[in-house]
DNA sequence: TCTGGGGTCCTAGGACCC
DNA sequence: TCTGGGGTCCTAGGACCC
């Protein structure tokens, strides 16, 4: 089993984990002023979402807007209800990876353990750099790299410290905004209670209404709680999960090298697909973006996932697990054509959604693997990889307009 | 103006093997 | 002959996060 920060912290006190959690404030939003500051820099009510397909979602919202109830995931016509004053734009995506990017980098020189969690959160394990900081404190350092941050990237964080990831991520919100709150070693359990249940990530509406059920809304109405008690309500899994968190305990490492477990690609129209062949050209493209990703980070897949979203909102899936992976578009789309027939023999309802999912993922610089299986169908061929490779080339030399999906032709089974 | 897009992890059942 | 017990892999769905 792992050793927790807890357990480390027990056995040499003076030597507790030291994690800080560097999340970027309203990130979408500061991303679309840098990227347009004439004409965004003095709006205060800004929602960055997708309105284009007239089906989008806020993406995030400037301080400014979330006083008016605008939250994440919200609905852009609901938010602009709520705000009518508001200005939406469209999320600056290839600009907010770069930021991210830049602030990775910033923080990599920093620290000397670094996992991005998410694009706009960063873990930094500090444990062990006492000396090299000179005795600095965990607050003191984390004012410090906030500082460089802004320097070096313009970009503006919230920081939260302590002894175990969790306790860090909750202290980053009472850090916000662009502030530094380190819990001290010692004190996770006494800076838990302060939370509602559904404050701790893990936590979602289904949760809390289980919770609900058995009258704890509160981490103070949990603590008391025997954890056998908490595995025979939720499950031995989930009682023992909670049991460990509402403590602060949380025995996940700050891990710079989380190898992916998957790509996907989706698409919600602007108006529900109803017939086979308009579904089929759209699979086509996803199949394609996809598939350029995953060669991108030189990795092959062994399963193909489609996914289907009718217009009463169900969402349908089909997967399909080849012997072999694949790397190449036409490959994908060939398998990923027979799980679309297959989703849509169950049901024919018109279509708001689809997408293109791979996983069980594998290395692409493996010796060749091909041949061993006796190339049967839905097996990708040495041809069909280099054509991939050839065409991704001159997509980067030429633009993606250079090469038009049209190209790939299916291959008879 | 009803519900994005990219992910991770868990569960439960069935197939299959020893 | 009336029904094992594990382990692993696969599939579909769902909860959750940013």
């Amino acid at each position: 089993m792992l050793e927790t920060s807890n357990d480390i912290r027990e056995r040499d006190p003076g030597r507790a984990p030291r994690i800080l959690l560097v999340d970027c404030d309203q990130f979408y939003v500061q991303v679309a002023r840098l990227e347009d500051p004439e004409a965004l820099a003095g709006v205060d009510l800004l929602i960055v979402g997708g309105s284009a397909t007239g089906r989008g979602v806020v993406t995030s919202a400037s301080y400014a807007a979330r006083a008016y109830g605008v939250r994440s995931a919200m609905p852009t016509g609901q938010a602009l209800r709520l705000c009518p004053d508001a200005t939406v734009v469209g999320v600056p995506r290839k600009a907010c990876s770069a930021r991210s990017k830049d602030v990775r980098t910033a923080l990599e020189r920093l620290a000397p353990v670094v996992q991005a969690a998410s694009i706009d959160e960063f873990y930094l394990d500090l444990s062990g750099t006492e000396r090299l900081f000179h005795g600095e404190t965990l607050e003191d350092t984390a004012w410090r790299f906030r500082e460089v941050l802004q320097d070096e990237t313009e970009i503006s964080v919230s920081v939260g410290g302590g002894a175990t990831r969790l306790v860090a991520k909750l202290a980053t919100r009472l850090a916000k905004p662009s502030g530094v709150h380190v819990v001290p070693a010692g004190q996770e359990q006494a800076f838990m209670e302060q939370f509602d249940l559904a404050d701790l990530p893990g936590i979602g509406p289904a949760f809390v209404e289980s919770l609900k059920a058995r009258g704890l809304e509160r981490v103070v109405d949990v603590l008391p709680v025997d954890e056998s008690w908490l595995q025979s309500w939720f499950g031995p899994q989930r009682g023992r999960w909670l049991h460990r968190r509402v403590r602060g305990v949380d025995g996940s490492r700050v891990n710079p090298r989380e190898p992916r477990k998957s790509v996907s690609s989706e698409r919600t129209f602007s108006r529900d697909l109803t017939t086979d062949a308009a579904l089929e050209r759209e699979l086509l493209k996803l199949s394609v973006s996809v598939g350029r990703h995953l060669r991108s980070s030189d990795l092959r897949a062994r399963t193909v996932t489609v996914k289907l979203r009718d217009s009463d909102f169900r969402t349908r899936t089909a997967g399909s697990t080849l012997p072999e992976a694949i790397e190449s578009d036409g490959v994908i789309y060939t398998v990923a054509g027979e799980l679309l027939a297959q989703l849509r023999r169950k049901r024919r309802a018109p279509a708001r959604l689809l997408g293109v999912g791979l996983s069980n993922l594998v290395a692409a610089d493996g010796s060749d693997q091909l041949g061993l299986f006796g190339g049967g169908a839905g097996v990708e061929t040495e041809r069909d990889r280099t054509l991939a490779r050839t065409v991704d080339s001159l997509k980067s030399r030429f633009g993606d307009r250079a090469v038009v999906p049209g190209g790939i032709v299916k291959r008879p089974q």
